[in-house]
DNA sequence: CGTAGGTGCTGAACCGGATAAGTACCGAGA
DNA sequence: TCTCGGTACTTATCCGGTTCAGCACCTACG
């Protein structure tokens, strides 16, 4: 029960491999009641092309690749990389190209893992996500010479091709729309401050709340997780100077600190307004439900797919500046009491 | 800038493209002080093997498949299957082996993904979840020949190599705890009704009620989000028999559920208890914490990637089963007030 | 001293396709 | 009638490895 393969077509034709290979790829040189019998035969003993055959002749691997640093419990945490995924799957299916996924422990593994994917001819491309500050993978990747889109600002990606959104507009619009409600002391409560876009949302803060005129507007550092949420917002709440709004960088933080809030019996949203990065179900599913910057996801990697799959196909792909987050507004923002 | 190939290395080191193969894989038929040099060689010259041409003598593929059968939605909202996913790619790392993963619309693209797959010489097996009854993947996968692991239990696995956890006795402990406490009215907000791990719980549920001869002990089914958690728990609570604990099978409706109760002046646990089927940040931050069904789902995913890669070593892979999910009691279960 | 056996290597075939080069055949135009 | 040109193929080569048969050469043993 070997698997079928052009020569056995060619037997069954009666014709030679060389002709069966013209007809199966619809290139000229055959008659098309030849090709037309060619192609009952291929699909009557269920003849597959076998790509390993087809890359040995410098052919596509068909597939692009995904390596994801970040510890294993952090990825069950945070659904951003599901729907990233599930976004990218769904341009790439529809072209028939895999997504090869592999989770590492550092970016010293990563780069390994990409030199050999792209070394044993296993991926066409990569989309690098999680940019750092001065990060040593771009540098690396341009070396490398393989196709790459980078999830992140343009300011990161160096030569590589960005896909990216304006993490400062939502910034400027969130803290404009609870200024406008009347709040004076807004707290920010951050992701890893080495990410690159973590760097730039604080920049984006400081400027506005700077720009408006407000006090003091306090940043805390967390690692994205409920505990370090939850810790960063009761210390934001303990200070004298106790805000009467706190945005927070992902919807796990956001609930964690919603949650701490109402500990220490404040009342969302008369007491503390809280706004969460990323809507999720969980955010409509809390009392009060959460004001939120949606972004769509999906789309995103989408998008960053399509870009790579371009620049396979030696297309020239310009940067893309998607969507910037957009401000849903639910109960937990009100004016101060 | 070509990639180098064993012809390269052959002829700077003055030998034959078959000697450098024998070195280069450890094999006899080259003395220790050709191979050093061999080796040097390849390591200079940043050989890397191409994995095509390796397929072509019938090597294995080094992957294995994970085909996603749910709408993109779902996969961010449960942390499900990035937990399975980094505990499956655990394993496969180790080994070298990489995980092609797709999200598919429904079983029957789902199925043809696996053919061509395993057609094209892609992938040297596969992983199948969320089984249904009477599955028809089950005898598909079966006579295509493709070595396959099942997450599931082993009733709906056929012939295919089943790992699974037994969630009846997860809950019966469950049910039996709450009975403990004192309660006499328990529900349970189940998921997908034609998933067979749903049909299994559900049947544990009814014996075990019916066995410590309680009343009445409804279940309703959903789609797991957090909208039909909340509907189902708006609806068992507004019944003249309210229950007094109600279990739900994933955490995403246990909050959703939580919030209603509170929605409703009820107060939890003295009012209500609530019990999730499996842990997240979002049982530990949400005020009470929840009580949950502990599994160790990356440890579930590595063991699925360890039977499969047996499997594919030709080794006779035994049916695993798992531990069984294990009760954390937090401060969302109480004996009724 | 002849030879059996092992070591260390070479040369060539092979995997399954793609593709360039070559060839037989047919019809049309001069 | 001969040539030209296009069609419809065939043949051969290549991709980058693996693997098998074969062949020197050296050693050990009777």
């Amino acid at each position: 029960m070997r698997r079928p393969t052009i020569a056995d077509i060619a037997r069954q034709a009666g014709v030679s491999k060389g002709a069966v290979s013209y007809a199966l790829n619809g290139q000229p040189g055959v008659s098309e009641a030849t090709r037309a019998r060619i192609l009952a035969i291929a699909n009557e003993i269920g003849w597959r092309p076998n790509i390993a055959a087809r890359a040995l002749n410098g052919a596509r691997a068909h597939a692009v690749g995904l390596a994801l640093c970040r510890p294993a419990r952090f990825l069950g945490v945070e659904p951003f990389f599901m729907e990233l995924i599930s976004g990218i799957e769904a341009e790439l299916s529809a072209r028939s190209y895999a997504l090869l996924l592999q989770v590492v422990g550092d970016h010293e593994a990563e780069m390994g893992v990409y030199r050999r994917w792209w070394g044993e001819g296993r991926v066409d491309g990569a989309i690098l996500v999680d940019l750092h500050l001065d990060d040593p993978r771009v540098p690396q990747v341009e070396e490398m010479g393989m196709p790459v889109v980078v999830l992140g600002h343009p300011s990161a990606a160096g030569s590589l091709v960005p896909v990216w959104a304006d993490d400062s507009a939502a910034v400027r619009e969130t803290v404009e729309y609870l200024v406008a409600l009347g709040h004076r002391r807004i707290a920010r409560v951050a992701g890893l401050p080495r990410l690159s876009h973590t760097a730039i949302r604080d920049r984006a803060f400081g400027d506005v709340c700077a720009g408006l005129g407000l006090d003091a507007c306090p940043i805390v550092h967390t690692d994205y997780t409920g505990e370090e949420g939850a810790r960063a917002t009761r210390r934001l709440l303990s200070s004298p100077e106790r805000p009467t709004a706190i945005v927070f960088d992902n919807d796990i933080m956001a609930v964690a600190g919603l949650s701490v809030a109402q500990e220490m019996r404040l009342d969302v949203p008369a007491d503390l307004s809280v706004v969460a990065w990323d809507d999720s179900p969980l955010c409509q599913v809390v009392r009060p439900p959460l004001t939120v910057l949606t972004r769509d996801i999906p789309a995103y990697g989408a998008h960053a797919a399509q870009r790579l799959l371009a620049l396979i196909d030696g297309v020239e792909a310009s940067p893309l500046e998607d969507e910037a987050p957009r401000l849903t507004t639910r109960g937990s923002t009100a004016p101060p009491a």
